[in-house]
DNA sequence: CAGTGAGCGAGCTTCCGCTTGACTT
């Protein structure tokens, strides 16, 4: 018979508490929520005033007989899950479900792990917040309704299996219009000036400073008539002008902050991060990784204080407290910290270790104290014209808190000013150049996502939470809506004009651009599917919808709304939306007619089909005609393609001629460009082959280089059995047998197996399956 | 492993937030 018991969210909090509270007390999780909307069937009674249908989750039935039992040999029963709109309706649903005594019940809660902070709660118990938990059943039923009512039109409409819902449909069309964007963006270029001085130093020694023209010039023209100026031109300094500066440090991490660091730093994908982080929290090293809260409990603070002055010195400590601004926050944990801020390391896997030390230098750095710079700026006269040349210069006079730890920013400022010291310089000192360049620049499209720079439009717009970041940048991708992809640049040509002596020379040079590492790209569905809500269920995709609704759940928290009358306001225009698409909208597969091909006379156009985007030429007929199809290929998009590229497409396959008796054909599949001859399949060698042009005797030589190579890897045939063969593969000898592959147990000699071993090998095994799950 | 593109229309898919394992060709 326990005294006590105390049930929280998470094992590994549980663990901790306990430790805090004596031996009186039994503590135990609940593992997050042990009741949701029924799983199988839409869950609510709409007709009946909204009333929710919950079952035990699947994989809680077992801890939730364990917990009843626990709960009846206990005195007192302690809920203690977080003190947020999901945390009370944890509490709600195992006082429901467990059957709790109200006499015996008693709920708590507390913000920070700390002894102090938990035994406070215990001395202060209060009652459920049924408010709060009407807030956490109209939030919950809401995205039911959102989800499971718009889905099934998109199947009916678009494609089965799709999905939509509040959080995942809005993130696709975040990342849908910054492609348009980029699409339509209209690339300019002009002319950035910069010259290159020469400065005497007292020493005798000649050190260059660099300064940038403070205008652009649109025109080659104008670049280069203004170098033309400089040739007689006299330069002198007007102003040496030293403003001192400061940085604070980024607040403690959050959820959010935490995935976009590891991202910009370590490169973690944004689910990565949280399996690490996860590790690190089971294991003790860290608090808790899901949470929106910048605060910092005021143990970790005083810790922070020792460690900045016993390692760093006072000058470098500085308390900072600080408060959450984003949209939406609920605060019930810490900011995630080190649990103990004297260890600068830990031992684990690469890995963890990477991400602890963020953690431990980002922690640290918010108790530290400002960085002092100066900065410089020098505005340098030109004798015939009006414009100025800057230059600036940047010198730090105290490190403070950049000593442990620099934010990083997604777009990294290629150009700026000098950075470092600049030498000493004085007003009306005449300066003399090296050389001055006016070099062709070009304006910047926007940038794609990344996963992580995504999380962080979402957590400004108040989208999503702390747990469902790294999930829904997920789902978005399994849908098929989005695909994070490298892409390889462009090579650009600009214009340079060099100023040197008294000779301005055109040089012609190449940069790359357009080059992109892990960035969101949407698909072509993403594209249907995004247009197709935006239309039909424009509310839904509103950026202010998840906002609006906050407000009323706030409302509903504080009681001042009753929640199913909020969601019967909800669900009327809502309902007859969807009633609306299901009967008026038409199919959507996202058709755009291209023109018309100059041979045939025929109409091109691409669209969505049954296995992905296709080109067709020409319609299908009552006289008979049928059209012709095309897949696209990877990477080829059906709002960017043009006509010509299209019409490629229906270049292949192509007839080479016959080899044998049989036709010899070529063609592209999902692994490229490949020949085919007797039902074999033969790639095209890359860099090598062009499958346009490619001609028969070219084709023949690989059909008999793979003979050849097939050949190599035979390693044993039975008369007896033709369909038997030993081949030698890449990873060694296997057997090959009606179509399945099968394993030689190691040690063996292949080459010594009879029909008779291999047969009892090939019963031994089960083939391998091949169904694979998206 | 690479083709298909019309169609009987079964039975299925789907949301967001809380939380951990179990599972991996």
């Amino acid at each position: 018979m326990q005294e006590n018991l105390v049930i929280v969210e998470s094992p590994a909090k549980a663990k901790t508490i306990e430790k805090f509270l004596g031996k009186d007390f039994f503590v135990t999780s609940s593992m997050g929520h042990i009741r949701d909307l029924e799983k199988k069937d839409f869950g609510i009674d709409i007709q009946n005033n909204f009333t929710p249908k919950y079952e035990i989750t699947s994989d809680k039935k077992k801890l939730v007989t364990e917990l009843k039992k626990l709960a009846k040999d206990a005195k007192t029963i302690w809920l203690a899950s977080d003190e947020d709109r999901e945390g009370e309706a944890i509490s709600w649903h195992l006082i429901e479900t467990l059957h709790l005594d109200p006499q015996k019940t008693k709920r708590i809660v507390f913000h920070e792990i700390t002894k102090e902070a938990i035994l406070h709660a215990i001395q202060n118990p209060r009652p459920l917040d049924l408010n709060l938990v009407n807030a956490q059943q109209a939030r919950r039923v809401l995205d039911r309704i959102v989800g499971f009512e718009v889905s099934p039109v998109l199947w009916k409409k678009v494609k089965p299996s799709l999905s939509a819902g509040r959080v995942q449909s809005v993130a696709v069309r975040l990342i849908v219009e910054r492609e348009r964007e980029i699409m339509n963006f209209n690339t300019t270029s002009s002319y950035r000036v910069t010259a290159n001085f020469l400065v005497p130093e007292k020493d005798g020694k000649v050190v260059e400073l660099k300064a940038e023209l403070n205008k652009r010039f649109d025109t080659r023209e104008q670049a280069f008539s203004f170098l033309e100026k400089c040739k007689s031109a006299e330069f002198q300094i007007d102003d040496v002008v030293k403003r001192p500066s400061k940085r604070s440090p980024a607040p403690p991490f959050t959820t959010s902050t935490l995935q976009q660091e590891a991202s910009r730093k370590l490169g973690y994908s944004v689910s990565q991060t949280m399996t690490v982080a996860q590790k690190l929290y089971e294991s003790g090293k860290i608090t808790y990784m899901r949470t929106d809260s910048v605060n910092l409990s005021g143990l970790a603070i005083n810790t922070a204080k020792q460690v900045i002055l016993s390692t760093m010195g006072e000058k470098y400590h500085q308390v900072r407290q600080y408060k959450t601004k984003s949209k939406g926050a609920q605060e019930a944990h810490e900011a995630i910290r080190p649990t103990y801020l004297d260890q600068e390391e830990i031992s684990g896997t690469a890995q963890e270790k990477r991400l602890y030390e963020l953690i431990w230098k980002r922690t640290v750095a918010s108790q530290m104290s400002d960085a002092e710079l100066e900065k410089t700026t020098v505005t340098i006269d030109i004798s015939n014209s009006a414009e100025k040349f800057i230059a600036t210069g940047e010198v730090l006079i105290f490190d403070g808190f950049l000593k442990v730890y620099i934010e990083s920013v997604d777009d990294e400022d290629q150009n700026g000013g000098q950075k470092g010291l600049l030498p000493a310089l004085t007003a009306k000192q005449i300066l003399r150049w090296d050389k001055i360049f006016a070099t062709e620049r070009f304006t910047q499209k926007p940038p794609r996502y990344t996963e992580a720079s995504l999380v962080k439009k979402l957590e400004e717009q108040g989208i999503g939470r702390p747990s469902t970041y790294a999930p829904t940048i997920t789902t978005i991708q399994n849908r098929g809506y989005v695909v994070k992809e490298d892409r390889e640049g462009v090579e650009r040509g600009f214009t340079e004009f060099v100023l040197a002596g008294q000779k301005i020379a055109e040089k012609q040079k190449i940069e790359v651009t357009g080059a992109e590492k892990s960035k969101l790209f949407p698909t072509d569905i993403g594209m249907v599917v995004n247009d197709f809500l935006m239309r039909y269920f424009d509310l839904i995709m509103d950026y202010n919808f998840t906002a609006k609704v906050e407000k009323e759940f706030d409302e509903i928290a504080e009681g001042e709304l009753i929640w199913n009358e909020m969601l019967g306001n909800f669900y009327k225009p809502f309902h007859s939306k969807v009633e609306s698409a299901i009967n008026e909208a038409e199919r959507a597969n996202g058709v755009r007619v291209l023109g018309i091909d100059p041979n045939t006379g025929l109409e091109l156009s691409v669209k969505i089909g049954r296995f992905g985007p296709i080109a067709q030429l020409g319609e299908a007929t009552e006289e008979g005609a049928k059209p012709q199809f095309a897949s696209l290929r990877a990477g080829q998009h059906i709002e960017t393609i043009t006509l010509d590229e299209a019409l490629e497409l229906f270049k292949l396959p192509r007839t080479l001629g016959d080899y044998e008796g049989k036709t010899v054909v070529v063609a592209i599949g999902r692994f490229g460009p490949y020949v085919r001859h007797d039902g074999k399949f033969i790639s095209l060698e890359k860099k090598v082959d062009d499958p346009y042009s490619i001609e028969l005797p070219r084709a023949i030589e690989l059909i008999e280089s793979k003979r050849e190579k097939d050949l190599n890897a035979l390693l044993k045939v039975f008369d007896e059995n033709p369909d038997l063969k030993i081949l030698n593969g890449r990873w060694g000898p296997y057997i090959s047998y009606k179509k399945g592959n099968y394993k030689i147990p190691k040690n063996t000699d292949a080459t010594k197996l009879t029909l008779d071993d291999c047969m009892k090998l090939i019963d031994g095994q089960s083939t391998v399956k091949k169904s694979r799950k998206k």
